[in-house]
DNA sequence: GATCAATTCAAACAATTGTTTTATACTTAC
DNA sequence: GTAAGTATAAAACAATTGTTTGAATTGATC
C-alpha cells in the first residue's frame, strides 16, 4: 500500500556523493535474496530470513529498496538483463549450424541451472516467475523472455521446414523448454526418479547433451517421418475405438 | 503445533449415528480445497478463500479436519489413491505394445490435467507436491508416485534395451515427465510460448499426441543410434575445444 | 415438546510478517 | 572539531492468517 519512502535516507540522492561506491549491505541483501527467492519464490521468502542470512537489519530492506517487492525487482531485474545478454549472445553466431546453436542454448541453461557462471540462481528465477509470475513483474519477465522464445522458435521452426508460429513449431519448442524446467522446478520428481542423481561436470553435461539428442531426434526427423506419422495417428484412432 | 482436537465436536463419534452419510460442508470443503490448493499451492492458500468459496463458516475447518494440514492431507490422500488406482490400471493391459502403453500414459495424464475426469485438479496436486513438497507428507506422495514410476522406467527400459536402473532410462524417464509437467507447472511460460493456448479437446489431444511422437521419435531410435551419438559426441567435444 | 449431541457461527486470540518509526553510530565536508 | 547527511539498530505497528472459543442453531430421539 506504500511505494513512497518515507524515510529520511533515500537512495537518489546517495550517488551524488559516492558515485561509482557500491554499498556493501546493499550487495550483499541482493545476493542473499537472490538465493532465497531463487528457491522458495517470493511470497515464501521472508524478509527476516534475508536480512538475517545477510547479517542485515530488518529495516535495511526498506531503507535500500523501499519494500520486499522492490528488492525483488531489482533481483528479478538482475536476472532479466543477463537473460537478455545471453540470448543476445546466442543470437550472434548466426555462422553455426542450427542442430549447434540448439545445443549451446540447451547447455547453457543447464549450465547456469546447475553449476552457474556466478549468480547461480538467474534461471530458476525467471522459472519462478515463469511458473508463478509476481503481477508486478510479469511484463518486465515476458520482455526478458521474448527474444529468447522468439529465437527459438525460429530456429526449430527453420529446422523441422515450418513457420514459426505453427502449432507443430510451438509443440517442439514448449517440449524442450519442458525437459530444462522440469529440473528448475520439481527437483524432488527428479530426486524419486533418479535417487542417486548427482552434480559432477560430467553429469550435467550427460544431462544437457540428453536432452539434445531428445530433442534433436525428433525434429531432424519431422520433416521425414511427418506423413507417417499422420498414418499411424489414423490407425491408432481407429484401433482405440475398436479396442474399447 | 496443535494436533489435537480441542473442540467438543469430533469426528470421530459421529459416524455411530450416521454410519455412511456425507457430510455435504465437508465434501464441499474438500472439492474448493482440492480446486484452490492445486493452483496456488498449500501455502499460498488460505482457510478464509476456501471457506468463503465453501460457503462455510471460518472453523469448519478445524471441526471437520483438524487443521489447515489436516484438510490438505485429505485432498492430497485422495489424489494420491487416484493416482496409484491409475497406475494400477494402466500396468494391467500388459498386452499392449510398449508404445502404446507409454501413449496411454501421456493421454490420461494431459487429459487429466485439461479436462479432468471430474476433480481434474488431482495431476495438479501432485505436480504440486512433487515440485514443492510438503514436508509431511513427502512421504505419501513418493509412496503413491513410485509405483508409476516404476513402471515407467521399466517400460522405457525395455524399449530402449537397458536395465530400468540405467542413467539413460531414468534421463528418458525425465524428459518425459518434463514434457508434462511444464503444462501443470508453468501455465505462463506454455501462454508466452503459445499466445493463442486454448483447451479445445482436439488441443488437448494434438499436445498428447505430440509429447508421445516427440519422445518416442528418440526411444525408438536408441539402439540404432546409439553408437552414431557416442561418436558425434566425442566430434563435438573436439570442436569445441578447437573454436574456442 | 424436552433433551442431548452434532454442527454452525461470530468473535477473539496468537503467531507471522511486511512496514514504519525513532534513536544512535558513522562518515564526510568545512 | 563540528555540522549535515548517511547508514544501522531496536522496537513498535499494522495487516494477514491459522486457530480457538463459547454461544447459537439444528436435528434426532424419547
Amino acid at each position: 500500500m506504500s511505494k513512497i519512502h518515507t524515510s529520511v535516507g533515500l537512495k537518489a540522492a546517495k550517488r551524488s556523493r559516492k558515485p561509482a561506491a557500491s554499498d556493501p549491505t546493499r550487495d550483499k541483501l541482493l545476493d542473499v535474496a537472490g538465493r532465497i527467492f531463487s528457491d522458495r519464490g517470493y511470497r515464501a521468502a521472508t524478509i527476516r530470513q534475508i536480512c538475517v542470512a545477510a547479517g542485515a537489519n530488518v529495516a535495511a530492506v526498506n531503507y535500500h529498496f523501499g519494500d520486499k517487492l522492490g528488492l525483488y525487482t531489482e533481483v528479478v531485474r538482475q536476472s532479466a538483463r543477463l537473460a537478455e545478454f545471453q540470448a543476445a549472445q546466442i543470437a550472434l553466431d548466426l555462422s553455426a549450424p542450427p542442430e549447434e546453436i540448439l545445443r549451446a542454448v540447451i547447455r547453457a541453461r543447464i549450465h547456469s541451472l546447475f553449476r552457474g557462471d556466478r549468480p547461480d540462481w538467474n534461471f530458476r528465477i525467471m522459472a519462478h516467475e515463469l511458473a508463478q509470475p509476481t503481477p508486478a513483474l510479469r511484463r518486465l519477465v515476458n520482455k526478458a523472455g521474448q527474444p529468447l522464445f522468439h529465437r527459438l522458435l525460429g530456429l526449430i521452426g527453420g529446422m523441422i521446414g515450418l513457420p514459426a508460429e505453427d502449432e507443430s513449431t510451438r509443440l517442439c519448442a514448449i517440449s524442450l523448454l519442458g525437459q530444462i524446467m522440469v529440473y528448475a522446478l520439481a527437483g524432488p520428481l527428479v530426486t524419486a526418479i533418479w535417487p542417486k542423481f548427482e552434480l559432477t561436470p560430467d553429469q550435467v553435461e550427460r544431462i544437457a547433451d540428453h536432452i539434445a539428442d531428445f530433442s534433436l531426434s525428433y525434429i531432424q526427423n519431422f520433416r521425414a517421418t511427418s506423413s507417417a506419422r499422420s498414418i499411424q495417428r489414423t490407425n491408432r484412432a481407429v484401433s482405440q475405438r475398436t479396442s474399447k
